[in-house]
DNA sequence: AATTATACATAAGTTTATTATGCATATTGA
DNA sequence: TCAATATGCATAATAAACTTATGTATAATT
């Protein structure tokens, strides 16, 4: 069995990476991608998804692009310029968190900075 | 900087890591293992660490057993006979997770520095 | 025609962590 | 020696994040 446990407080990091890689996306698409991308293990609710990404337009990382179509609208995210800068920063911070975490719970074997 | 964001959900499977391994731990104890073992960057409040020992032992997973030394009780933390096969499953679904995370933020494969 | 997929969003409740506080003993350094 | 730090437990108020449920609506598929 696989436990989300362990991904909360990954959603946002998560989204940053996304759209940062893709340039802009939708929450749908978000979900999908993630789904895709986990092998169907994943699977982020719109209750995560929706909260996560108003929150990060908020925090003013993320701006939004409102795109119709046919009757339906599709609201895209995309960095903004300020959180283009934002997001290299906290991709840093998030892959020297997990590597933390493979350190921790001993899934690679010590790496031994010789310098 | 070091994000702690990522870490919110490790604090339980890490509490059983570490006492899968040292037999038996006390509280104190195993926030300054964590401090060790993370170079001082995860810093485990009492706050979060208490609690979680005490669902821990709700859940059956953890059982006490209390030692005085000098005036001072410290109450070790072990697994419980069916906790250890808890464990068991518990560390794989975690690893999992972590590998998860891995491939999802694109950390494989590892970098080696050996400079 | 009904079901599933696409697409947004919020609200109630739960879980988990942060920050603050509280109590008490032991050790260390100025 | 005495003040500060370390050891050791714990809870309470608050905040953050997630789950589950609900709501609305269009598009596509069977």
């Amino acid at each position: 069995m696989f436990s989300q446990e362990i991904l909360k407080g990954t959603i946002k990091p998560l989204i940053i990476k996304l759209i940062n890689e893709e340039g802009k996306m939708y929450g749908y698409q978000i979900t999908q991608k993630v789904k895709e991308l986990s092998s169907q293990k994943i699977v982020i609710t719109e209750g995560a998804l929706y909260p996560a990404l108003h929150k990060l337009v908020e925090e003013g990382i993320l701006v939004t692009e409102s795109e119709w179509v046919g009757n339906r609208e599709r609201k895209y995210y995309l960095l903004s310029e300020s959180g283009k800068q934002t997001a290299v920063t906290k991709l840093e911070e998030i892959k020297e968190s997990i590597l933390m975490l493979v350190q921790l719970f001993d899934l690679k074997p010590l790496v031994y900075d010789v310098k």
